[in-house]
DNA sequence: ATCTTTGTTAACCATTTGGTTAAACTATAT
DNA sequence: ATATAGTTTAACCAAATGGTTAACAAAGAT
């Protein structure tokens, strides 16, 4: 029998204790002895290791929340058609999500919980996000005559919205069409066409 | 001077407080001690109209859910077009959410919070969403050779992202493309066309 | 006037919760 | 073996927080 957890070294269990705990409950629901718990170990230790409850949720925010960023800059500042980042864009965020469904809620909860204080961080790194490349490239090809003349951002919103929001609300939609986990997952796996297939036919030039 | 808060009854005034201080903060971030401050009242007055935190969250969140779901059903039940209903949806969605910007992460929170104790009460009242009647009519204007052949669940999902994502996401997305809110408004004014325009691109048989 | 009901408050209480401390345990080096 | 440094725990503490109480004020009712 393979001890799952207990072979682990103590920082670490902790550490995975309280990306569960925060993920699923935020920083205001989290309870520490929740995380110790879930650790298996003491709740003085959480502070031997992690000098406090600040200091372990931000630990956590940044390592996830830079799983979450990244991605959309190396896409979108890649040199690929429109068409093959629509692609490459759902590929990889379904892929992610499906592994972790949390990520996307924890992000937009603590943004909302401390928009300034928090924001400050990631926008200012090297992984905030940067759409401008993006953003140019959709209003070059308006220029070019190759797409239709549509604002850029209502583009990326619908991008970030077909792709993100199903699975923000999935509890929400999969009662709604009365689904499985099994289902819902086979839902989100036909996203990846269905996706990209919708913002091409939204920019794609009609036929006289 | 018209005094804003003070001329209304202490009972109405909590529970103006309280929608105000759930909704920015959800259940778990809200103390009772800045719902009475926000009121402008003692804090054992919030027990005396209202019995405990639970019980006043419960009685806020029904509230606030039930302008967030019934329009659903009213818009989809109805005997209006596609085309229609996608322009009814969006407009109805998009001014509601403009007064009202935290409810849907509001309700998704706590959807999230406690999936089983929450929905079991909307999901089998008056109001809980039926999409059925529209599911259907888009399988039937399939059969009917009117529009492309699509899964209707995603083109359901695809209306709901689209609208409510925006607004869900919005201090990340304001921050993201640099807007302020003013911006912000008028991008979502815009979304009364653009999305819809997108819906229909989706379905619209192509010309061969 | 005074009795009763309703509204409101300050002070208080019990529990929860984040965080600390001092002691004990483990392993490793001497 | 024993000294030492790192690890882990039980017990404890202080602040925060939801909730109660008892007294007081306001407003009707008699």
């Amino acid at each position: 029998m393979v001890k799952k957890k207990k072979d682990l070294p103590a920082e670490e269990r902790i550490l995975d204790a309280a990306k569960k705990v925060f993920l699923e409950k935020g920083m205001a629901g989290a309870r520490m002895q929740d995380i110790a718990n879930e650790a298996g170990i003491n709740k003085a230790l959480l502070h031997y290791y992690y000098r406090d409850k600040e200091k372990l949720f931000e630990l956590v925010f940044m390592s996830e929340s830079q799983k979450f960023f990244p991605k959309i800059n190396r896409i979108f500042e890649s040199d690929e058609t429109l068409e093959k980042k629509f692609h490459e864009f759902v590929e990889e965020y379904v892929n992610e999500l499906r592994l972790n469904p949390y990520l996307p809620w924890f992000v937009l909860n603590e943004i909302n919980r401390d928009p300034d204080g928090f924001l400050l961080k990631i926008m200012t790194g090297e992984n905030r996000p940067r759409p401008m490349k993006f953003l140019q490239q959709i209003e070059k090809e308006i220029k070019l005559g190759n797409i239709r003349k549509v604002d850029p951002r209502h583009i990326l919103l619908n991008l970030l919205s077909m792709t993100l929001f199903p699975f923000i609300a999935q509890p929400m939609v999969s009662r709604i069409l009365g689904m499985g986990n099994k289902e819902f997952e086979q839902l989100m796996e036909e996203r990846k066409k269905t996706v990209p297939a919708v913002m091409m036919d939204s920019i794609r030039k009609k036929v006289q």
